[in-house]
DNA sequence: AATTGACTCTATTCTTGGAATAGGTCTTAA
DNA sequence: TTAAGACCTATTCCAAGAATAGAGTCAATT
């Protein structure tokens, strides 16, 4: 083995690398053989040309592309190349973040199934205590009950749009809800035109931000969209029943989607609720 | 705009994707528009598939790859998701610990570009004192001096075998150096066949790993290895001079490797010191 | 009914960093 | 001389779209 002379087959082995590997190099111009046989196209390497292939590697593992490589690759003094390495080190600083983020997101969601299995299934109603809340709100011009189906998906649209304009994370639109003013509860003439998503403590002084103060609520779960007007009419209906009195607003909060299940319809799980008082 | 029977285009604007998203989504199976006209292909969309297009959003978000999100459509209970869903938050936990480790390795070479902006560059002789060190060795069967000038990257090889071998990271690789055993310090018979690399608190316990006391070294750099024997010589005389005592082994090691700058060669910035002892 | 402009269709190419393949040429040892 | 193994170029594939070309379609206006 001529270690001035290498062909591609030994230079990949020496450097534990593929031939394609240092034929890709050769042809994006970050390592071009010390000698090409004219006749042939055959490769031929020296061994001090491993130096730039170790290069290669590390700012490999720094995550750079090979076009990037390839720039600092012209750089001829050392203050480039720590200025370029610093900002490297930023970036990945952010990437870092975003992963976290991402993470946060997931644990969200699996919060939110977790709130599912614990919640009954069977339209059974019950009375809860709920914490303060805020909530971030966008009203419609239509009322969501009035309309042919679509008026959840409309109001959904619009509160999502509200969302992005107002550079709200768009992970909250997991966990959305309507909500129907106290004065509009009115059975056989139900009245609600705003959506609204959870917010939390980052985002509680934007003027679109509700607070929802903590209180006893008497509530019942579904699954089905389509039968909320008539479950809110029965919880209603139940508040007389059982002597109480209303005090405040109806809210309907999703406690989680399924969108993998079902692939043409919003299939989720919901929960409505009546915050009352003792008389 | 009839909600029920929505053209790609108006679907793409309500949901803030592409019209090539959809179609590429439609053609991957994870949407299909809920009619396609026979006759011109035309692709209508249903407002509530809006739902799907949601769900394939906030996976995109968690990183997982298309082909992952129709696997996961798949699933038809909150079991299944919801362990899909903690996998992918351990495998996010694995990608931001190996960012940080890239990042702790540019914080290496950043670190060696400060080492060598504070050396004097012109072969000035200095006397400095140098903690303990811990190295792991690799002992070659030549005298790398010995050989016409490939005897150094061919011990680098070697070492960066045993490296991988022993299962260590290769970012130690960037901080090599050679080591010549006291007894072999002869003026005008330098013989060196051990090469090594530093390693920190993790690795103590291989038994090639080797520690190097602290102690007052006699030291100078350079940047040229070919001048590595002549720069020895000089140190060595200077001992003499000084009427000092070569108080252990000769140390030559890496400071900085600048790979960019020179294509087919290694140039590096290097150290060769000598630990003594004052009479 | 015809025109026009906006929309949609399929098909292809491009991006990254190689891996894999086919089909052909070269080198080296027996 | 022959055969194995190494090498060559060229092409395709991966992921998730973006961008383009060229052709067909829709809806509103004239």
């Amino acid at each position: 083995m001529e270690l001035g002379k290498l062909t591609i087959g030994q230079m990949a082995k020496i450097n534990a690398v593929t031939i394609q590997t240092l034929r890709l190099y050769d042809r994006e111009g970050l390592l071009k053989p010390l000698i090409v046989d004219e006749n042939t196209g055959y490769r031929y390497y020296h061994i001090n040309q491993s130096a730039r292939l170790d290069m290669i590697q590390y700012m490999k593992d720094y995550g750079l592309t090979l076009r990037k490589i390839k720039d600092h690759i012209k750089f001829k003094n050392v203050e480039d190349t720590v200025e370029f390495l610093k900002k490297r080190y930023v970036e990945i600083d952010q990437e870092i973040q975003d992963l976290k983020y991402n993470q946060k997101e997931i644990g969200r969601a699996l919060e939110n199934y977790q709130r599912y299995e614990n919640l009954p299934k069977n339209h059974q109603i019950f009375i809860e205590y709920v914490g303060e809340r805020y909530i971030f709100k966008h009203q419609s011009e239509k009322n969501y009950f009035d309309q042919d189906g679509y008026g959840y998906e409309l109001l959904l649209h619009e509160l999502k749009k509200a969302l992005i304009s107002m550079k709200l994370p768009l992970t909250y639109y997991r966990n959305v809800g309507t909500i129907m003013r106290k004065e509009n509860i009115k059975p056989g003439n139900l009245l609600s035109n705003e959506a609204f998503v959870l917010v939390d403590d980052n985002f509680r002084d934007n003027e679109d931000v509700e607070r929802i103060p903590p209180g006893m609520y008497i509530s019942m779960c579904s699954g089905d969209l389509y039968e909320e007007m008539e479950l809110a009419e029965r919880l209603i209906a139940e508040i007389e029943k059982r002597d109480l009195e209303i005090a405040g607003d109806y809210i309907c909060e999703v406690i989680t989607e399924f969108p993998a299940f079902k692939e043409n319809v919003r299939d989720m799980f919901f929960k409505i609720q009546i915050p009352i008082r003792f008389k």
